[in-house]
DNA sequence: GTCTATATGCGGATAGAC
DNA sequence: GTCTATCCGCATATAGAC
């Protein structure tokens, strides 16, 4: 079984259960309470290990952060790229990259909120890394509204001012949603594609 | 000269200066580091203080971040009151409290991000004096959409979720303003009065 | 790969002089 | 009201046995 450190790119699948139990516990903890508010002790011991157990799998409490970090960001933009690419017209590929970042920002609300908001506690190489990755997010929803106002089918003023609203909607369901809340994280994807249309239209 | 901690509700004007300097510099440190990763010796120093002098103004680190809280939920939930008083119609009140929230999320963003993210860092007692400041922001989007709609102005399938959608556009630039970009507070504001039309009709 | 024990430093808050 | 000095507990991370 290969270490998280000695192979930082490799997939989920290949991670011990330890390690997984560990990033479990670092996603809910970081979620809940924010990454400094946590502490390696916390993680341990949900995961079910002593203290030191950690650092068998990760080279130090950024690291757990980062690797949560940077899967978060890949999943988002992996399914941003594939919306857009199956839909058959800007308007349909605005409601299905709308309605999938939103629904994800619900259904997954602990990863979220690592990667909208403890973006900044990574150390300098890490940002550097989940920046790529965010500016491909965004050329997703950029490349879309492009793709509409050529085809006459969105009326848009600005294009990176519009791209940025239609994120913050989605962005901001990870701040707000608890899954005790009654709607769905499916109602939600529905109800934030049909405002990204009205955004542009 | 009255302290913090005897006069919990009094307003601003009547605190000291070292007072006012050490919520600067907690301002500062909360927003950009976050509430946990700030130390009560980095705002002293700030604040051109011993790490001591910190308690005789305010009761603890904590206390610093309730009264920055208060206040900002205090101001933001006054001009949304304003704004909507002030206008001649619906529509207008749409657009006017889209503009003054968003433009104030971005030109105070230091305690807006307080507001809006470090809300869970308050002991439970300031966190129910904070969320009732929360519902009345809430219910000030809520009946501009409600009269909009029974004036017939706005279309609007879900006022609730309508309400938090726009509330999360406007929220959302505390997260991503930078006062390094071009665009200014007031350009924002008024893309955003826009945005929110877009999404009532 | 997991443990117990611990090194080491830091952080919130207080004591008491001035 | 501000300081210096300090208490006390906790947190990250490591050492070394098994």
């Amino acid at each position: 079984m290969l270490s998280t450190m000695s192979t930082p790119g490799r997939s989920v699948e290949t991670l011990s259960d330890a390690a997984v139990r560990l990033m479990e516990a670092a996603a809910d903890a970081f979620a809940a309470k924010g990454f400094h508010a946590t502490t390696t002790r916390d993680i341990a011991s949900h995961a079910g290990l002593s203290p030191a157990g950690v650092y068998v799998h990760f080279a130090s409490k950024e690291d757990l952060l980062f690797q949560l970090s940077r899967e978060g960001h890949e999943a988002a933009r992996d399914m941003l790229v594939a919306a857009a690419s199956a839909a058959g017209s800007p308007t349909e590929a605005l409601r299905s990259i709308m309605a999938v970042f939103s629904q994800w920002h619900a259904e997954h609300f602990r990863v979220a909120r690592i990667v909208q908001y403890e973006f900044q506690n990574l150390t300098a190489e890490h940002r550097e890394a989940v920046l790529g990755l965010r500016k491909e997010i965004d050329s997703v929803v950029r490349d879309v509204l492009t793709a509409g106002v050529a085809s006459g089918e969105f009326t848009v003023t600005d294009v990176p001012d519009t791209a940025l609203a239609l994120l913050s909607m989605a962005v901001d369901v990870a701040r707000w949603y608890d899954p005790e809340i009654k709607r769905t994280p499916e109602a939600i994807g529905r109800t934030y594609g049909e405002l990204g249309l009205r955004l542009v239209t």
